[in-house]
RNA sequence: CGGAAUGUAGCGCAGCUUGGUAGCGCACCGUGUUCGGGUCGCGGGGGCCGCAGGUUCAAAUCCUGUCAUUCCGACCA
């Protein structure tokens, strides 16, 4: 490719619209440019490279047997329906009419889709298993598209799913895929680690993400791990504590009503107390599907609402606003303000305990009355406890569940997930196969996604300097950049073309930075837009040398136009 | 969906307070100059000042509405 033919126009400046490092550096090196909020055009650059990433995943997808196809983008309402997921998948769901004003939307996601078509033509358990996967653009219409690609509403996904006859047959296929992502995040010379996580408004049991460790913003989850291996999502994560003061028998000798003014936060409280927070039970309103739900937990640590949400059952949760805790303490005939609510009269409400209330002695409670808290309270005083639940989110310096050892955090980047599904979709949709019995079952499944695009972005997140991208070879949008100085001066431009000449016939993805510019120009732009190597035919020509630059390490050597072709072929195409 | 800001040329911005010829830098075209880290000069082209109403002799500028974009929060792969 000649620099001066490539579509492609690099900025001076870095959009102003850019928040993170990867949006900033593919726009401003002329990757990407944005239609509308979340959507982008892939210029040439961007589109070659993820049509690498692309390729990476197919190869190892069909390495693992699965088999490639494609699915509707547009999907009808009625598949929706029959899974339960119209109501339940949100404003996410792109909805529109067709010209006969059938609902239609866009695909964010294909189960309905793949479970349609399996139980049209999976009907034996001979015909199993089977993994399935599409790679396409998907939309999702994000409540607040940002960081570029990162979180765009379209966005190119690989999805797969398999189908099995039972759950060993889905845990086999589960690791396969799990090896599968890892192989894939390899080659795309990404670090990931694979974590327990929740797994959303998919569904299903076990599932697991593969994050990519960054200590940039766009990393927007957070990571707990361990050196012994454990590692999950902050809406997974559990951990262990350390010992802490959970008997207030030295500060409450009985049982009693106490005032406390203006002690609306827990903090006020222990200060007004005197008290530490671990024997204050803290008692938090959640909206889940639009009803509430009181928590409860020691008041040193915080609930993760998804776990609390999925304690419950529920698909949408959310703090209780002051308005509404203040309706539902009028319904229960109460009058308290936050700050002073408690399990007490909160009948027909479920309540949800985390493991840390268990073990609380002589603590101290809200009964629903402003100003007052009930001190050197015990479990037997407050309404029974049925469900005692993790529901705690876990803090960096909590003990690893499995080891015992400090547990670390650090943000993380999803690239990819993978979920047993196990009959969640298949068994409302009545997506079945008989047998060896002549029984009906339904199938057994798995999905295994992992963000195309998101993951070319990823990659710059992980791989850049002040200059620009350091591209990964093997997802560099071209291996190459041959930069002769002077395009007017004979010597310079003869051994560049004939550089370029050879390492094209060799398979080696290369461009001849041929434009009439000054060498800044050139260096700038090669350096930003990220090729991994850079051959610069210029002064030391009179020596009978070219220039040799590694992105990755900045090293330069000065080698002969020959040994820097045969370095080049060796490094790229006999790895 | 709550809070905040911004819409002026492809990109980055000024002008708006105090209404009166639409500007600057980069990019683009022509030309000369320079030639190893975004040269310098001269000459050009390109804008319904987001959109719609209103006030006014006159609106990028003031008023109202609307749409879009971005940031913080909530949510989310």
């Amino acid at each position: 490719m000649k620099m001066s033919k490539m579509f492609v126009q690099t900025l001076r400046e870095f959009p102003s619209d850019a928040e993170v490092v990867s949006h900033k550096m593919l726009a401003r090196a002329g990757f990407i440019k944005k239609l509308t909020s979340g959507v982008y055009n892939y210029m040439p650059l961007m589109w070659r490279v993820l049509k690498k990433v692309e390729n990476i995943v197919r190869e190892e997808m069909d390495r693992a047997g699965a088999q490639e196809l494609l699915m509707p983008f547009v999907q009808p309402k009625e598949l929706w329906e029959e899974s339960g997921r119209w109501d339940a998948y949100g404003k996410e769901l792109m909805r529109l009419k067709d010209r006969h004003d059938r609902i239609m939307c866009l695909g964010p996601t294909h189960e309905e889709i793949i479970t349609a078509l399996a139980r049209d033509v999976i009907k034996s358990y001979k015909q199993m298993p089977v993994n399935l996967y599409q790679i396409q653009s998907k939309f999702r219409d994000e409540v607040r598209p940002r960081y570029g690609l990162l979180r765009g509403r379209e966005f190119i996904m690989k999805d797969a799913y398999s189908f099995d006859t039972t759950q060993e047959g889905l845990d086999k296929e589960y690791q396969n895929m799990a090896q599968a992502y890892k192989r894939i995040f390899d080659r795309c010379g990404l670090e990931t680690k694979m974590v327990q996580s929740d797994s959303g408004a998919i569904g299903g049991s076990v599932s697991h993400e593969f994050m990519v460790i960054t200590d940039g913003d766009a990393g927007e989850n957070d990571v707990f791990y361990c050196d012994c291996d454990y590692s999950a999502n902050s809406n997974h994560a559990v951990s262990k504590l350390p010992q802490a003061e959970v008997d207030g028998a030295k500060y409450f000798s009985e049982t009693k009503i106490m005032d406390t003014p203006n002690t609306h936060s827990i903090e006020e409280l222990c200060k007004f107390l005197n008290i530490p927070a671990t024997i204050i039970l803290k008692s938090l309103v959640y909206i889940v599907d639009k009803k509430p739900v009181i928590a409860l937990i020691r008041a040193d640590k915080n609930v993760e609402e998804t776990k609390l949400m999925n304690a419950v059952g529920g698909i949408d949760i959310r703090i209780a606003s002051s308005a509404e805790i203040a309706e539902l303490m009028a319904e229960k005939g109460f009058d308290a303000v936050p700050g002073f609510i408690g399990p007490k009269g909160m009948t027909d409400i479920p309540i949800i305990a985390d493991e840390t209330v268990r073990e609380m002695k002589n603590f101290v409670v809200g009964i629903n009355q402003t100003d007052k808290h009930l001190v050197g309270a015990n479990l037997s005083d407050i309404p029974t406890i049925e469900n005692y639940v993790d529901i705690r989110l876990v803090e960096a310096g909590d003990f690893c569940p499995i080891c015992g050892k400090p547990l670390k955090v650090t943000k993380g980047i999803e690239v990819g997930n993978i979920f047993q599904l196990g009959t969640k979709y298949s068994k409302p949709m009545n997506a079945v196969y008989l047998d060896e019995n002549g029984k009906t079952q339904p199938y057994i499944m798995g999905c295994y996604g992992i963000g195309i695009s998101r993951t070319a972005a990823a990659a710059v997140e992980a791989h850049n300097d002040e200059h620009g991208i350091k591209w990964p070879i093997a997802i560099a949008p071209y291996h190459v950049v041959i930069v002769p100085v002077n395009i007017k001066d004979e010597l310079q431009m003869k051994v560049a073309q004939e550089m370029y000449d050879k390492l094209q016939a060799a398979g080696v993805e290369v461009v001849l930075d041929d434009r009439d510019e000054r060498a800044g120009v050139k260096f700038k732009d090669a350096d930003l837009i990220g090729f991994p190597f850079r051959v610069t035919a210029g002064k030391s020509l009179s020596e009978g040398f070219v220039e040799y630059k590694i992105r990755e390490t900045e090293e330069v050597l000065k080698l002969t136009p020959d040994e820097a072709v045969q370095d080049l072929i060796n490094k790229i195409i006999k790895k």
